[in-house]
DNA sequence: TATTGTTATACTCTATAACTATA
DNA sequence: TATAGTTATAGAGTATAACAATA
């Protein structure tokens, strides 16, 4: 059917001098290999995410994950709910507040999260392989200031 | 109700290294800001890229212009319809091929492409304020050559 | 056979409002 | 009063499959 869109074509006009524009590609092209990475592993952005911050930082709370991820109470409920159910995390009572729950990988969170990680890093050199080392850390030095 | 996520915290551990997440992080701070920007003219992302490459290429198949913003034929209808209910853009018969619809921008939808380019270029202005000319044309260029 | 537009459908991410139980 | 987690719900973007009309 070569269906639509997999590849956008080059001419977008004025759009394609704006930083936004640029920015919606560039991400977009990410997050397709991104998913072409992690294949198999029913894991997605978010999850990801939410693994590799507990990993760092063990008994943090649900609360406290979202907000560093950008992700909004209400919706850290299912993707912990996800992540809770396939034995990935584990919430547990937080000591000294009843309201909260603080998070824990479980052995096979750990090893979920390695698996990933070594998907994602090859994935990234692939992306970045045209760019020199110096344009790569321009690259994300410029992201970072533009959103910190 | 200090609702959460609205500015994720900075410690982002392992994810703060990875190019994908700094694109998320800095493509997502942009929309915001778009979305602010557009405020009032119930216009979106998708609507304006719509409208900005019919401007440049009118008479342009619809499929066309999806295929170019990477937009899939299935999703360009609602978006079109939008558009065309709203009399910003038409749809009329594309000469020498009767399956196709070829695309015009009505004076409307001129003139809410106008302002919606006012506004965006604005919105760019503020956000690439800290940085140098340079700076924005690397950004651009690092951009541009992540995803064509 | 392939392509254009279309309908129907589903998934992900994001957003808001309101509830509960604690603080 | 405010916060942590929850439920319900909705909007937006993106994806696939299948159909009719046309190429």
């Amino acid at each position: 059917m070569r269906d639509n869109a997999e590849r956008p074509s080059d001419d977008v006009g004025i759009l394609g001098e704006l930083v936004g524009y640029r920015l919606k590609r560039a991400y977009s092209a990410f997050l397709t290999d991104f998913a072409r990475a992690l294949a198999g592993t029913q894991m997605r952005q978010a999850l990801f995410g939410i693994l590799a911050l507990v990993a760092g930082d063990p008994g943090a709370k649900q609360g406290e994950i979202g907000r560093r991820l950008g992700i909004k109470r209400a919706n850290m409920v299912a993707l912990v709910n996800e992540l809770s159910e396939r034995r990935l995390v584990e919430r547990r009572a937080a000591n000294g507040d009843r309201r909260a729950l603080a998070l824990y990988l479980t052995p096979e969170g750990e090893a979920m999260l390695e698996l990933c990680r070594a998907r994602i890093a090859k994935q990234e050199q692939k992306m970045l392989a045209p760019f020199s080392p110096a344009e790569r850390r321009m690259l994300v030095d410029l992201l970072t200031r533009l959103a910190p």
